[in-house]
RNA sequence: GGAGGGGUUCCCGAGUGGCUAAAGGGAUCAGACUGUAAAUCUGACGCGCGAGCUUCGGUGGUUCGAAUCCACCCCCCUCCA
């Protein structure tokens, strides 16, 4: 194998990006050559979302670096559930729909891996290629013997759901980590991959399979945890009114993506940008110290939404994005243009069609989805919080009539102070 | 199989016959202040314009009246076998 062009390690410690290894210097030496690495992703839901893109871009930075990246989508762990860290059980979804699931995560993680890329290309995988023909047992006799119950039962993982009252784990669940850790020991033998990534909450699948690798295989493989993504302020990362932010354009318009980004807090965005950017730590750096020798707004929220907006949605849902952002947030609403409106539409700003003549601002608020219910829309109103086209709402008779449309049918309805959309007439 | 404990509004969690749409906390949303930030303060937080209606695992019952009492059922936890 070739040797590799920078350190990893490195970068990824001055990104603040390594939670734990497995031998640190070790390992360091390890990775002089191109080595095979793996990470993970369950398909438990239809699209990846933004917590999966720092083991995701880890991926990609190991390539970078002459090494070569296996994505493996989970179709036989996303089956069973991993209980790592959970708080309860979960349902289990059925095999028709993990199957869907599965080849829609990969076609997103192959967005961020480059396939031709010689001794280092990538390489997606699915676990349910190998596990799928296991027979119970001999997965019993072969796989479960190399496991000790009292060990698994130690692990912090399981811990919480062992120790809480009301909790419990099923056999199903706690059977998760032999299926990744075998699948450690598989990836080993038929790729030589010889290193797993992933969030800190994997620790204890990771070391699972080291261990089963060198009871297997006498192998030495490595683990390498990233940490999770918190926020300055304790709240969960990667949730909005909305919900989860997804990677999935169909789910996240490329706008809300980069709106996400852009709302960072300043205690975040420079730790945002060491984790979801490829920007170096050395000019990641000059920003911050920039923007706190200048006064005002800080840069760095901006290039943050740029660049991870980029790197998901492609030049041309950044454009949007940014188009969209510019004509709501800077300024006059009246001095678009016809085309502006049609183009805000076509960009991704949610919208709807009205039927009538004039409709209740209620109504409208109700059906673009910008209120729960007639009662929370006329709360917002009496607050002061809904505006159409530049003009606040005073009245919950308000109408969307021609008179205050921009150019006789458009209307940008806004609630709040930053959640938009656009109704137009079809009359 | 036996014994005990439990399932309350998004989450945690009080409530054990009317004063309870249901304490308190968290999360969330809005307003003010700002920088589409943080912190802080104020307000909202089942549905309905309203009279009011629908909620406390499920079904049936007792009662003028139930989340609260009874019966059966489902699910979870702990201990014993």
């Amino acid at each position: 194998m070739s040797a590799t062009s920078i350190d990893i390690i490195e970068d990824l410690e001055a990104r603040g990006l390594v939670s734990q290894m497995t031998s640190g210097d070790e390992l360091r030496v390890f990775l002089n050559k191109g080595r095979t690495l793996y990470s993970g992703f369950d398909p438990t839901a239809e699209s990846l979302h933004i917590g999966n893109l720092v083991p995701l871009l880890a991926l990609r930075r190991f390539q970078m670096a002459g090494h070569r990246p296996i994505a493996l989508v989970g179709g036989a762990t996303g089956l069973i559930g991993d209980p790592s860290f959970k708080a309860s059980e979960r349902m289990l979804n059925s095999n028709d729909t993990v199957a869907i699931w599965v080849n829609r995560l990969k076609g997103q993680v192959s967005q961020f891996l480059d396939f031709d890329r010689g001794s280092s290309s990538a390489l997606v995988v699915n676990n349910l290629d190998w596990v799928r023909d296991l027979n119970v047992l001999d997965f019993l006799r072969d796989v479960g013997k190399h496991f000790s119950v009292n060990a698994m039962i130690q692990k912090d993982s399981v811990r919480q759901r062992l120790d809480r009252e009301g909790a419990g784990i099923s056999y199903t669940e706690f059977s998760y980590m032999i299926l990744q850790s075998y699948d450690f020991a598989e990836l080993y033998s038929r790729h030589d991959c010889t290193l797993q990534i992933g969030g800190s909450d994997q620790w204890g699948n990771i070391t699972g399979g080291i261990d089963l690798a060198r009871r297997l295989h006498r192998a030495q493989v490595y683990g390498l945890t990233i940490p999770l993504v918190t926020k300055a302020d304790g709240q969960k990362f990667g949730k909005t009114e909305t919900g989860t932010v997804w990677l999935d354009a169909n789910k996240t318009s490329p706008y809300a993506f980069y709106q996400f980004w852009l709302n960072a807090a300043d205690a975040d965005a420079y730790t945002f940008l060491r984790f979801f950017t490829f920007l170096s730590p050395a000019v990641i750096a000059d920003i911050e110290v920039a923007d706190k020798s200048a006064r005002g707004r800080p840069e760095a929220q901006g290039i943050l939404a740029k660049e991870v907006t980029r790197l998901v949605h492609g030049e041309e849902g950044l454009a949007a994005a940014e188009r969209i952002s510019g004509a709501l947030f800077s300024g006059d609403l009246t001095s678009l243009s016809a085309k502006d409106c049609e183009q805000l539409k076509l960009d991704g700003l949610p919208s709807t069609a009205l039927a009538g003549a004039a409709r209740n601002i209620v109504d409208v608020l109700v059906d673009a989805g910008l209120a729960q219910s007639n009662k929370m829309a006329r709360e917002f109103i009496a607050n002061n919080a809904v505006s159409v086209n530049g003009q606040r709402v005073a009245s919950d008779g308000f109408s969307l009539i021609a008179d205050v449309a921009l150019f006789g049918k458009y209307f940008i309805v806004r609630r709040g102070k930053k959640l938009f959309h656009l109704a137009y007439s079809t009359e």
